[in-house]
DNA sequence: CATATAGTTCAATTTTTCTTGAACTTTGGC
DNA sequence: GCCAAAGTTCAAGAAAAATTGAACTATATG
């Protein structure tokens, strides 16, 4: 019975009556193809494994929730590798899960606001960074002092740029989310 | 002659008097070790190769322009680490070449205004990335038709989306600029 | 409570990327 | 024009990162 539901819900092969077994699932499209590309080559601008990109790929073409297997199977990914991936995307908000009525297993939608992926990616990959920054800077300060005189004037005025550079790069990010909301 | 006052503009070496011969280098202080470090996080999470970062760090500390082979001496990389690392620099303007009467070799000095860094980056790396995925995103465009008439409006909606997003970001580009001017 | 299913973890492996250095090209000076 | 010094290129090796899959944990269900 559960798994009748599960099978209308998920499987566009259930049209097709396969019974239990190892279902066979759909290849993916010319068109589901081409979207993971685009995504995979954008996760690779942002330092991010390519699986990260081919999920979030899937799922946005998806029209309906996935559960861990589809994605896994479709792909063609391990299931490290995809439980990974979607670990990521949760983290960064890309990705949330649904509940499924009479089916154990997790579901994944993508996150379709720009904003919101936006806000997720900036705040735990970049933030971090800049605020390790921030606290690099504050000890580089310190060490200035035991600088050759004559140099130190100048350092230390480059050294005031990159704490600027730092301060500039955090307080963009919120008007980056502007721009994007506008 | 000529290497008079090229040890006279380049070298705090030959303050000690060192004659010809393989000339040493002052090894790096903590502070510019830890300037350097900065750099080498932020390529990192930028996704340039460490190289980049400390050639980059290194000519933020110094004062005054580096020929090649002291960048490659003082952070002991290769030849060709030192020739790649500078090349790419060059092409985004993050450093730029400075000629020095009396002596033949390049002298590098960076670009200290985070305005241009950014400019050259956001122009050399990212602008690519993006027009190349909006060429992608016409032929996908192409594509869809050929998809089950059920999916075809989602789908096409949802493509529609990645080119808003494709938009915005081109469109976000010289809005930061402006920003980090300001 | 036992079992089977869902998902996580992590050491080993594969893949990708960076670095090295030797051979090559280019150029300035004599 | 020739030589030596400056810098580039690129194939091979080293290092870093991603992926895999087997062993594990957790938990729904009967």
């Amino acid at each position: 019975m559960s798994l009748n539901i599960q099978k209308e819900v998920d499987s566009p092969s259930s049209l097709a009556g396969i019974p239990s077994g190892i279902e066979r699932l759909p290849p993916l499209t010319p068109v589901e193809q081409e979207v993971i590309h685009i995504f995979v080559q954008t996760a690779q601008v942002l330092g991010l494994p390519k699986s990260v990109g081919e999920i979030y790929g899937l799922l946005f073409c998806a029209m309906e929730p996935l559960n861990f297997d589809e994605i896994m199977r479709r792909l063609k990914i391990s299931k490290g590798s995809t439980s990974q991936g979607l670990r990521f995307l949760r983290n960064i908000q890309a990705v949330k899960t649904i509940y499924v009525a009479g089916d154990r297993r997790d579901h994944f939608v993508a996150e379709l606001q720009l904003r919101n992926l936006s806000a997720g990616f900036l705040r735990e990959r970049i933030l971090p960074h800049l605020e390790n920054g921030q606290e690099r800077l504050a000890n580089l300060h310190e060490l200035l002092p035991q600088n050759p005189s004559e140099n130190c004037k100048i350092l230390e005025e480059r050294v005031g740029y990159l704490s600027t550079w730092n301060k500039k790069a955090r307080g963009l990010l919120p008007w980056v989310l502007k721009f994007i909301d506008s």
